[in-house]
Order: C-alpha cells, then structure tokens, then sequence
DNA sequence: AGATATACTGAGGTTAGCTCACTATGAGCT
DNA sequence: AGCTCATAGTGAGCTAACCTCAGTATATCT
C-alpha cells in the first residue's frame, strides 16, 4: 500500500465491486440472468439480425457460449433463429418483440442497480465518466 | 438507444467490459484465481488479522464463500488461520510471508491488466477517475 | 474434385459464487 | 445457574457462466 500512486489499485477494486454489486442487483425478481440480459442489450443495440458468432464477438465469449445464452433465451421466446439466406452454415439470432418488450420493461420500471445509481452523478460528471471509461475501454 | 440520456446505460457496459476483460488477464499465468487475489489485497489493504467474516464482508460474498477462499489460499500457504483469543467462534486470519510476497511480486513484475491500462491515463484523470467511482460506490 | 477453413453445437469440465442446515460459542435475562 | 437467542464458521449440495475438444454441415480456394 505505501506505492506512491496507489490510485490505479484502488480504480481497479473499486470498479470491481461496483459490476458485483450491479450484478447481483441485476438477477433480483427478473427471470433473466445477467449473460442473457447482455445479450438482449447487444441485438437491441445492434438493431439488426446478428450471427451468433458475431454475438460472441462483441460478448467477448467464445462461439460455445454463445450457443448455450441462445438456446435459454430461444426456450424462453425472447429471440429466435433463423437461418442466414447467404450462408446456410450461419445462423441469425434476433430479438423477439417479447424480448423487446422485456428490455423495454426494464428499462422504463427497474432500470439496472447500475443506473440508478449514475444517476447520482450530475449530466457533467457522467459525460466525464463516460469520456474516462471510452479512454480506458480502447483497443 | 434513442433515450435523451443513456449514458448511464453506456458507462454500465463499459465497466462490465473492463472488469471482465481484468478478470480474464488477471488470471493468465497466475497461480491464483481472482477471487484469491481480491482476498490477498483485502488482507494486506487491512494490515492486519482478519475475521473471516469481515473479510466475507468486505469482498462482498457470503462467508460460506469465504470460507472456501481461504481453504484454497489456506492450502496454497498463502494465508493462514488462527483462533481469535478473544472469542473462541471466530477465525482469524493472516497474510503469511508467502503471501505477501505473492503480492508483492504480482504488484511489481506484471501488476494488474487493469492497473496497466489505468496508466494510460493522466495523474489528473486518475484522481478524477478515482473521485467517480468512489461517489457511485458509496452507500 | 479435393483440401482447407468457417459456423455452429454436443459432451463434459471448471470456477466462483449461492442457500440451507448444523455445531460451537457468546450474551442477555430471570 | 439455566434458558434463550444471536453470531461465527463450515459441510453438503446447487447454479451460472464460462471454458475446451471433437464432430457435422457448408463454403471457398486450387
């Protein structure tokens, strides 16, 4: 701890317990885990059919994985497959418009533990906050 | 997406992003899981022995979790347990050299994924960083 | 056509958490 | 002293969210 600039240390458990907290948050009372939740967020923002590679891709989660977040999600009529007309080996994944609805609804009435919580910051300091976070999240 | 203000949804991404990225790079290589190693710099943060329930505590787990952690920490000889002479049900428990200088080593040759990336910022932004993350994490 | 690469998935493993129930000890009340 | 209730840790057993490895189907290159 006598490093002379221990802030970086610090950052690093702060954010940690910052995600653990909104994690747990996250699952209360909902019937969507967090890695499925992620994945909604990912097609929602997207805003077209994805590959379920490419949804591992931008999930940072190996292909297999995604597979399984799919297969939960599909059981549960929140997205659904279909097979890509340019490449029968591919497989697009999009939201259902109960999936839709379903991230509607948490964002309008619970929002994330996480968001609550920005809200704490002023327009400015979360405009910093981002801009620090983009910085870091680089490359 | 098209919200007035969805920062905050942003910045919930982004730091979902960095810690799992941390967690993943924090690993490799390391005879020492995550978790482990958020108990050894929680024991060395306190410099002092402790309670394995305030240990459960401050990491944010139940203190069944705990308990587990410091078995394998425990097993690794990097921490050790000894009785509270003031109260016979509890535990208390210590960095052991070994351990310590496992930290130290961590700290020194290789350090954080996080703590690397951290330094990719200014000692002002750091400390605006800092200055954020610690607001959220109040309460 | 044949070799090689890519997209997904079945089988099975690991890790870091969790809950529930139990034992031992401490503290407060009568 | 005896009873009751709370607190500290742990055994047993579960789950989420990943992983690797191997296999099948399709595409692409030579």
């Amino acid at each position: 701890m006598p490093a002379p600039d221990d802030t970086a240390e610090q950052i690093a458990a702060l954010l940690d317990g910052l995600v653990r907290r909104q994690r747990r948050a996250t699952k209360e009372g909902l019937d969507v885990t967090h890695g499925q939740l992620r994945m909604l967020r990912t097609l929602d923002h997207a805003d077209r059919a994805l590959r379920l590679s490419e949804l591992a891709n931008q999930l940072g989660i190996v292909p297999r994985s995604a597979t399984s977040v799919v297969d939960d999600l599909e059981a549960a009529r929140l997205v659904a497959r279909s097979p890509d007309p340019n490449d029968r080996r591919a497989t697009l994944v999009t939201l259902t418009p109960a999936g839709t609805e379903l991230l509607t609804t948490i964002r309008r009435n619970r929002r994330d533990a996480m968001v609550t919580l920005i809200d704490r910051l002023s327009a400015a300091e979360r405009s910093d906050l981002l801009r620090l976070l983009t910085r870091l999240s680089e490359d």
